[in-house]
DNA sequence: TAGATTGTTAATCGATTAACAATC
DNA sequence: TAGATTGTTAATCGATTAACAATC
């Protein structure tokens, strides 16, 4: 399927794809060649011809590439299918909303578990889960074996958490505490959202009009 | 102050700069060499002597960087203190998640007003701010003159939302909807959020493990 | 077949890293 | 002064764009 290792700024774009190629299919468009994506993406031709053909020849010359079948080998590449059990730790405002804002499953996790240290949070539901007290994690990971951690946490208590998470078998981080979690282990992964630095960015911008 | 064009790369370092600036100076740090911040926040020195020199000479040879100075004078680039008048539709989770969650004053923002077409929400207070409804935008907007607006609505809202408000003086958005928007015109900034990109890409990367 | 459009190689562009003279 | 470390130029590396032969 691959040729060699994959470039971070293909992968990023990655999910941009299988969003735009979802939409077209919603309405019904059966192909698309590289210049017509190219030119609603805001990209060039010769870019997403050379990014897919990191996976492969999805297309087929004189036609382009088919939309419905694109979308499904993008899917694949991304493991949108994947259902990888996931937790998440802190119900604050902004866990909450995650919870009940991103749909965890068409992007290959499950959200299985929510847990805070708040004892007055425990017993709420949020998504349809029951969150639990942080001292349970451990009994929780033991039986469901989570793979992926969503950490919705203050930045004093990351680190600690992320540790401790790793000891029972975590393997990725969605990290959106005010700290930027790198994990030594090789064979742990980390996605930071610094929404903060998202607004700050834009303010940049601002003051440049 | 400035050479020339700041690329992309750059302005998007100078937040984590900032924020790294501040924990060190939070923790009396006086002054700081390229190498190590770089050995701290996972980069090289040549990159970091290097972005900071877009902006001019804040270091001192044999010396290196007061940590105050410098955090400062990247702060003022960033336009911490401009206190850009901000508004956001969409008071659902998210939108009351990212009004209680996110510090907008200490990123040059000031969140004055909340609007909802929920008008079982009017009256709502979040982050000390009442929900509004969404009919009342033009007669705020006149008032208040409102530069930046946070969307946290449904993406069919989106594309018109956004020209309406570009109509009533908006100048920046924040897009937290699933939808990419993009300005024609030129004089407007937007920066997309998208969460659920985010979460494929870690999807991606646990798959590679 | 002729037209369209891919897959892929080569050229360009930009960003990162290395090196070192300037200087505090 | 000697040591450290910057500011800056040059070298390298990687990513994007252009070009075009292959082919549906």
């Amino acid at each position: 399927m691959s040729k060699g290792t994959i470039s971070v700024s293909v992968i990023k774009r990655l999910p941009r794809y299988y969003r735009f190629l979802g939409e077209l299919e919603k309405q019904r468009v059966e192909r698309i060649s590289s210049g017509k994506l190219a030119a609603l993406m805001k990209l060039t031709a010769s870019q997403i011809r050379q990014d897919l053909n990191c996976f492969g020849g999805f297309g087929q010359q004189g036609y382009g590439y088919n939309v419905a079948e694109l979308r499904a080998e993008i899917g694949k590449i991304l493991g949108v299918d994947k259902g990888y059990p996931t937790i998440m730790i802190g119900a604050g405002n902004l866990g909450k909303a995650i919870a009940s804002h991103i749909n965890f499953e068409s992007r290959g996790c499950k959200l299985i578990g929510i847990f805070d240290i708040n004892p007055k949070l425990t017993g709420e539901t949020v998504a349809d889960i029951p969150i639990r007290h942080t001292d349970d994690i451990e009994a929780f990971c033991g039986e469901h074996k989570p793979v992926i951690a969503v950490l919705c946490i203050p930045k004093e208590a990351t680190r600690q958490i992320a540790e401790r998470l790793v000891e029972l078998g975590i393997k990725a981080f969605w990290n959106y505490s005010h700290y930027d979690l790198t994990i030594e282990h090789s064979d742990i992964v980390v996605e930071n959202v610094h929404l903060g630095d998202s607004l700050l960015t834009l303010t940049y911008n601002v003051n440049a009009l």
